[in-house]
DNA sequence: TTGTATGCGTTATCAT
DNA sequence: ATGATAACGCATACAA
């Protein structure tokens, strides 16, 4: 382990004046002499002198560390977020300690309790899936420890939350295929319900078929879940149906369950979209990449993490307000599997 | 700001113990009396207390936190590698400092600082493109900070190292060309040559050739780069040589340089891999999805990730020996772009 | 088994 | 302008 660190104790002493004065010098305090303060400078280089933020946060009571709960690291989307968190905190002089919860309950309750134990001034959270209950959300908020929920919200519970509007995403591209193309029975492979990305895209599905007074077909609602399996199965279970109770076109809950349906569709030697029509979510890096490219919607995963940290400082310096539930806009992507570019 | 958060003195207090019985009940240290342990541990739960790491790491001198520095979050890799530093060190009682240096090498020292100033137990390094001289790794060092770099090495340093053989991967990628295809004439998109990887592949290149007594043309090395436009431009020199002086076949450094390399012969109307043959590096999520699916070398990120972080841990707890430059392994993914299932 | 004194490295506060 | 002292929350060493 590294022999004894250089601290300001050390400095004071090869100058023969206090540690409060190296302190001053070293912090850009207006009341030292100027000469002090350059061989105060000088002589901590020479020493080779790393202030020790764990005293000072300790004294001071912040760290200027912001703690960050990612449900899954690799899942497109959130690298772009952390992106996003990492630019805004380090503009304002913050950090952040990264941890994932690998969308499972137990190890979210394990990685929050230590990054409140490490006392980071405030938490950024994406929700796992398999979270049931906010015990855990409301203990945090009950101790007033700042928490932005970003991507993943919990509607309700009183925290900010900075997220997609991803039901008006849905609900848009829905009458896309609706105004623009027609389509008659429109399918929807759902996400699922306990997660709100889940709840607010079958919600703006609903709302696009009703407020246009399409039909609605509830056997045309299969829950596939956010993997291509789930979305390959849930279209074959649509496929199962006579020929004539086929839907006209479908919209996947996101990009990889829509990839998924795509090969359910091309096992079934059907043509996209001149069979089925195909509309996706995210804007998965392999979605124009498609033997039919996808039309999809784009999710601004930057901008989601830049806001969402920056309303967290906001909270953690005392310039919230109120609560505020912020919501991104999304941007279409149509492309050809929708039936428009032919 | 939280309001004043529970101690182990305010639990000592209410239960009219010493703090340090308080300390050590919550420790599960052998000494202390089985009832007043409980006593103290339901105090603990009733009051919301969540010990203060800070504080501790003070004493103990030890943060079981270990710094990342990566220079690009969204690079793909880097979230595999990640994953599996993530893993290694939650397996092993620590936690990660995620920073980014955006491959620039000012923000690189400055991540290094915060880092090194928060007393993290070890760092965890991927090298800056723009790093043009060690001054700052050989001070951590000194330092005796424990150091391993990943996937971007720094050669001769003495530091630990956890990489991908680029140079083996990039051989024998290069070798397949020759022994299966025979192409003659055969051209290098190389990296840049300040970057290990950049340095790695293009000597694996030539190496195949030597070796097989191959002719090398030092024409067909084109620096390119590891993104798209670079790809594309260097093709584009390649390709304005008359056609007789064309490459046969081309290794790209990396994939998205490969599909840069793609748009430009398929602008020349030229065929892959009947005009010319075409591989890349790092098995891109689209490298599979492309018009024709591109031979590449997958690299393990996730366990150079982990071993890293694993090598890192061994280091701060004293089990290191000797200077270790631990490389892994790449696997070829064999595809159309190069001639194969055609 | 439990308590007391001391220190980790820094800064705030009140002196000088 | 500079210094002495106390405090942040906890653990080590030693005493009781």
């Amino acid at each position: 382990m590294s022999k004894k660190r250089v601290t300001a104790k050390e400095i004071a002493r090869e100058l023969g004046i206090s540690v409060m004065t190296v302190s001053r010098a070293l912090n850009n305090r207006p009341n030292v002499d100027a000469e002090t303060r350059s061989r105060v400078q000088e002589a901590a280089r020479r020493l080779g002198y790393v202030p020790n933020r764990i005293a000072k946060s300790l004294v001071l009571q912040r760290t200027h560390i912001i703690g960050v709960v990612v449900p899954e690291i690799t899942h497109s989307f959130f690298p772009e977020a952390i992106r996003g968190i990492e630019e805004a905190a380090f503009q304002a002089g913050y950090h952040i300690i990264l941890t994932h919860s690998s969308e499972d309950a137990t190890r979210e309750e394990e990685v929050i309790h230590l990054l409140e134990s490490q006392r980071v001034d405030g938490i950024l959270i994406s929700k796992a899936q398999t979270v049931e209950e906010n015990r855990i959300y409301q203990q945090l908020l009950e101790r007033k420890v700042p928490l932005v929920f970003f991507d993943r919200c919990v509607p309700g519970i009183g925290a900010d939350c900075v997220s997609v509007d991803d039901e008006a995403g849905a609900k848009r591209i829905t009458e896309h295929l609706i105004k623009i193309h027609g389509y008659q029975r429109i399918a929807h492979l759902s996400g699922p319900q306990h997660i709100s990305i889940g709840r607010s895209r079958l919600e703006g599905f609903k709302k696009a078929l009703q407020e246009n007074h399409w039909p609605f077909y509830q056997d045309l609602v299969v829950e596939a879940g956010f993997h291509e399996t789930g979305g390959y199965h849930a279209m074959k279970i649509l496929l199962e149906f006579p020929p004539e109770q086929w839907p006209r076109a479908v919209v996947a809950v996101n990009d990889p369950a829509a990839f998924g349906a795509m090969k359910a569709i091309r096992e079934m030697q059907l043509g996209i979209p001149g069979d089925i029509a195909l509309v996706g979510f995210s804007d998965d890096i392999r979605a124009e990449l498609m033997p039919v490219p996808l039309t999809t919607v784009r999710q601004p995963a930057y901008e989601v993490g830049k806001k969402a940290a920056e309303r967290l400082i906001e909270t953690i310096e005392g310039n919230s307000g109120q609560t505020l539930e912020i919501v991104l806009a999304t941007e279409q992507i149509i492309r050809r599997s929708c039936g428009c570019n032919p």
